[in-house]
DNA sequence: CGCCGGCGCTTCGGAATCCGAAGCGCTCAT
DNA sequence: ATGAGCGCTTCGGATTCCGAAGCGCCGGCG
């Protein structure tokens, strides 16, 4: 398992240790923005984390949860599941603007010409 | 290669949370958020781009690049390279708090305590 | 002209990551 | 005591990423 991200130590791919850098690194990583955004109304247990996210494999979901501990996004409340911490909060909100953007780039993508992508699929993975 | 995630078939109307999952997705991954953040101050070609991000393998900078293009976020200036759009300024823009949030990150892990389960001088990472 | 050196971009084999079904030990209600 | 749900782990195979190498195409430059 690689290291989580953390401002002020290397990060994939760079040396700087930049926090911006590192944050980037954290939220680059498959499932862990739509993590944080699916804990957005409180605590959800493992498997139930789990089904919001699509169904997502629950070995990457583990690594990402530990990673998000590390990087003290997420916490575990003894009866509830998993839980943003304050700076879990804190992050999830700055994400409000790039959800006000998609809306717009949907707008967007709705009257432009569908562009010439080979396939552009539904948006969802495909597999096999 | 992957279809480029896109918001949900336009029908018109309520695509609301299917546009995020398709703007979660198409920035969950790799290098993604950092190529948009790299082009904010205009215009770069593909080796100086993929210079800025870190030397990142060129074959995942084209794939990305195609990716972006086709989401109309980046285009091609004939004499300039990679730019975005106006629509993909307008993501990084919604990018800004994230910006400011890392650096609340950094300040609140640089005096927290460094974690139990953590340090793991474990650098089995970095090929070479 | 001949020869760099840089460009955008592609190929390809191997490494890292992700996936998902299966299963373990546990608790709780039936 | 049986079943169902839980958090979590394992593991083989699929996918993705990496990075060195190289292609064709310029624009200098001697």
């Amino acid at each position: 398992m690689n290291a989580t991200p953390m401002p002020g130590r290397p990060v994939r791919g760079s040396t700087t240790g930049r926090s911006l850098m590192a944050a980037l690194d954290l939220f680059g990583r498959r499932w862990t923005l739509r993590i944080v955004w699916e804990l957005r109304n409180g605590p959800l247990g493992f498997r139930l984390l789990q089904r919001r996210c699509d169904g997502m494999s629950s070995s990457v979901l583990r690594q990402r949860l530990t990673e998000l501990q590390e990087a003290r996004l997420v916490e575990v409340l003894p009866d509830d599941g998993y839980s943003l911490t304050p700076l879990g909060r804190d992050a999830r909100e700055s994400l409000d603007p790039l959800i006000e953007w998609s809306q717009r780039w949907a707008a967007e993508l709705a009257d432009a010409p569908p562009a010439a992508a080979e396939d552009a699929g539904d948006g969802r993975r495909n597999r096999s």
